[in-house]
DNA sequence: GTCTATAGGCGGATAGAC
DNA sequence: GTCTATCCGCCTATAGAC
């Protein structure tokens, strides 16, 4: 019996070392031209070991995506604790801001596992979507709700607004970062945030014709 | 020099059914998995002749990038003609929105060239750059100048503000359309354009802090 | 469970006839 | 310029020993 657990954790460590292996990979190579040779060489292990864990390529890359998706990359501001979301606006929504920023650039592996997921959107939709559910969908939840929550932000539409905040950003991270187009469409990170957190906090005074915003729960 | 003409003429047909078939192996498969093969059937041709015109795979990809880049998605407004930035910003920018969102939606080519873009912007970073130049900031331009131009929205910055816009659509058209969103974090396009137009114009009461924007040229 | 060795196929790229 | 036929390497996946 303790032979079978001993073997139980090595297996466990090689299936571990294999989905770190397939993380280089694939991160570097894209889906396609990844090769599983240089995978089982990178996690330490033959071929045979990785299709005795994993069926096929596919499934490798699938469970790979997934494993990424709920934790390395739970959420956009996956580096801010939930304790930042409390504040005045203008100071939570920039530092909200320029963290998410400052964590994309230079950060080749997000980078990457961004093209990734987006490169294999057509052929791997359920991946796509995965990444929708566990990554966007809790970085748009957790900013609908703090802007729910500040009663000096008179806004028409809580969700409509977070879409503007998150999307301005992660445009700009696509753009200047994951399409180099630091260079060509030049733009000050702070200066985008200036006129974005401007328009969100200045610009409210609007009517407010949606259903009240005092028990509404957000995605 | 008749037969040489003739010849050329064949020649030049050839090459642009082998772009065809690039076109459609590409857009389909991405980079690494697009069969030269495939592309030759497709084209109607032998592989020998593909290489005859192209040095190599990589060769034709550039080439094929670069001509969608500059003919078929020449600018995200692509639909739109110039006699359009004219009139009323609410109504300009609601009709060049819906435009945009309309003509990406289900449009399954576009989107593929999109994800073979950005999938393959960190192994290509000059094709991506390519696609900057050419499909972006003409865009961002065209939105800027048009912006400039009406004297009634008075915007700190003019280029901030450009950015603001055409990154919430676009990461709009990622979400919804490309990563199949659309069931998992739903939002009506009209809805997110209705907020998105009234934060441009009606929170631009600010300090212009910025230099003259009367005689300002954008890239 | 893990290894070595190998099957079997499809990939990009080219030689040489016409 | 274009074709047919072919080279050779790397690919995914598996068989069988330990």
């Amino acid at each position: 019996m303790k032979r079978t657990n001993v073997e139980r954790e090595l297996s466990v460590e090689k299936k571990e070392a294999i989905l770190e292996g397939a993380m280089k990979e694939f991160l570097a190579q894209g889906y396609a031209a990844a090769s599983m040779d240089r995978i089982a060489t990178a996690a330490g292990v033959s071929k045979a070991t990785v299709y005795s864990h994993f069926r096929d390529k596919e499934n490798l890359f699938s469970a790979l995506v997934e494993q990424l998706v709920q934790k390395k990359f739970h959420s956009i501001f996956g580096c801010v604790d939930s304790q930042a979301f409390e504040g005045e606006p203008k100071i939570v929504l920039r530092q909200l801001a320029t963290n998410m920023l400052n964590m994309a650039r230079g950060d080749e592996q997000f980078l990457n596992f961004m093209r990734l997921v987006i490169g294999e959107s057509g052929r791997f939709p359920s991946l796509a979507q995965a990444f929708i559910r566990n990554v966007e969908k809790s970085a748009f939840s957790k900013l609908c709700h703090y802007l729910a929550s500040r009663p000096e932000l008179i806004l028409s539409d809580v969700e409509a607004t977070a879409r503007i905040f998150i999307g301005t950003l992660v445009h700009y991270i696509i753009v200047q970062y994951m399409l180099h187009g630091g260079d060509i469409l030049p733009m000050e990170s702070d200066r985008l945030i200036d006129n974005l957190i401007k328009l969100i906090c200045n610009g409210s005074k609007i009517e407010n014709h949606g259903e009240s915003s005092s028990t509404q729960h957000y995605p």
